[in-house]
DNA sequence: GTAACTGCAAAATATTTGCATCCTT
DNA sequence: AAGGATGCAAATATTTTGCAGTTAC
């Protein structure tokens, strides 16, 4: 897991530093999104508050992660597919958030449907934020 | 116009007041979305900036606007339609942002597609969020 | 060694809260 | 007249920027 994390980094021509690999493993080992506040709480004091700005803004430039688009605008980052490149996302997919427990999943395995448009309109990202209970809190 | 603003608010228990009626007046003459910035700036020095915040946190509570979720978790607001009740919205459109002027749309004659979510969740709410460029600017 | 990254301080923005005053009903 | 709404001031929260010191390569 270590060395896919540092090939990860290089892959995108990123130095490797403690906090972006610490905040990139954070993003593997959780199954949905991530907020700053997230990611500030599980650090603690271990880095600053603006280098997870900046690392995230980083991830985001390049590719790594994505921001999802959430009902409450709450601002919140999950890891990308392999087929995400800089500037240039594919993360279709359904992303569900718990109105429970607040967790956000990204649904990889269900395709976004197909949307028609209006005359003169035209697509390049669709998301779907689906909201709801989920496999946890529906127990 | 002015009648069916009055009644509006009247419906939602709400004193009419002006900055509500110029406020709510606004959505019903934009045909997208607005953001708390928008109405700010074409409001002037009309109202505090402080009694935008409060108003549109009434109308949300109300039923009377939602927002919306955006790629880029900027907060905006839009007019729910007829069916919309406090605390239980059913702007079961899709939503349309242009990457080009940042125009947003609500696409009321589109329906949601179904989602086939995966053993144990349950939807409450689906969202759809479509990117890409608009009427106005693919002439 | 050099370019890139980080931490700290501080600025800029955005949002919330308290309270006195004013307006709607 | 009474309750709710607004404006102002100020507290909080969030995000961005500048710069000097540090680290990766």
């Amino acid at each position: 897991m270590i060395e896919n994390i540092n090939e990860i980094l290089k892959k995108n021509q990123l130095s490797v530093t403690d906090s972006r690999r610490k905040i990139l493993e954070m993003f593997q080992h959780t199954s949905g999104a991530l907020a700053h506040a997230d990611i500030e709480k599980q650090s603690g004091t271990l880095f600053d508050r603006v280098t997870i700005y900046r690392t995230l803004q980083t991830f985001v430039e390049k590719g790594i992660i994505h921001t999802i688009p959430t009902i409450d605008n709450s601002v919140k980052y999950a890891l990308c597919k392999d087929a995400c490149q800089a500037g240039h996302h594919h993360d279709n997919h359904v992303h569900f958030m718990c109105d429970e427990c607040g967790t956000t999943y990204c649904l990889n395995n269900i395709s976004i449907p197909q949307v028609q448009l209006p005359e003169g309109f035209r697509s390049t990202q669709t998301d779907v934020v689906v909201s709801g209970i989920c496999k946890n809190c529906n127990d």
